[in-house]
DNA sequence: TTAAAGTGTAACTATTCTGGTTACACTTAT
DNA sequence: ATAAGTGTAACCAGAATAGTTACACTTTAA
């Protein structure tokens, strides 16, 4: 499990989230439905409130609700408050690298990398967690299961 | 530098190698362009090698020289030589997950993050080695560098 | 007013990845 | 034969993530 799980953590909570609408939801109920500690769940919600997506409510009954409709909330959102690093990193060079093609070939990488990683961007914003909701609920259907936890 | 800079290191690689043309150039004059360890370089160029991007000569005077033209090289090629993991991953949960929402959810994450892994391997291959040369060309006009190492 | 159910957060561990480095066997031109 | 190369194993250091325990703080409700 070498990779980046975070994405794919925060899109189902966000998920489980709306599915409970207005009900706040314990980190503990989450984790167990995330397979995973409570702990990692409120750090996760904690980067989600603070860009705005959540609504944490504190102290018994208390939990986490979605902020938004999931109509209004995109991947690209969910991505940027999870505030990782870019996917390609390009350290740049000395000033006084020797190597004149090294010293100006950084910046040109940094540039076209970093408009690749505003593809990412774009193409994360055009998928909305409703979208992947209702993908969840065809396949809940398919599979005859009902619509609670 | 806790990101993956492996990309820009071999996109530099590679930038190097068709600056050089059909001259081999060895992975310490390579290093030094690059600011790393002889070894680093050669861990990417054998990647590079195995995915048919580059030819290595061995032996006095050996060194590496890119196997095909510029402009057939993109950067997707570059990428998938490296045979990183995934961006996103998406860990599945049992069969026997006690949370039926939980076991749904991944399998359609799988789906949306890697639709999103494609687009993204689509913005790449629409970058050819050639281009990115041509941007450090005009720079080195641009700042009145001659063309040498 | 007190107990219980929550969150927030610090601290520590284990794991994994990357990069850097040394070392050494093997190849090849001169 | 020697020197200049590659290929590769082995190890270290640093960073990130996930998991976990622990504890202070908040809030509801009995």
């Amino acid at each position: 499990m070498a990779g980046n799980t975070r994405l794919a953590t925060a899109i189902h909570v966000a998920g489980l989230l709306s599915f409970a609408d207005t009900v706040p939801i314990s980190s503990e109920n989450i984790a167990d439905s995330v397979n995973t500690n409570p702990v990692v769940i409120r750090r996760i919600i904690g980067l989600l409130t603070k860009a705005g997506l959540v609504n944490v409510k504190m102290g018994v009954g208390g939990g986490a609700c979605l902020a938004k409709s999931p109509v209004e909330v995109t991947l690209a959102d969910i991505y940027l408050a999870l505030e990782e690093n870019a996917v390609f990193e390009v350290p740049q060079l000395e000033e006084s690298h020797p190597c004149a093609i090294g010293r100006i070939v950084r910046p040109v990488l940094s540039e076209v990398l970093s408009g690749v990683e505003q593809n990412l961007l774009e193409s994360l914003r055009k998928i909305t967690l409703a979208e992947v909701i209702i993908k969840v609920h065809s396949r809940m259907k398919e599979q005859g299961i009902l619509g609670q936890k």
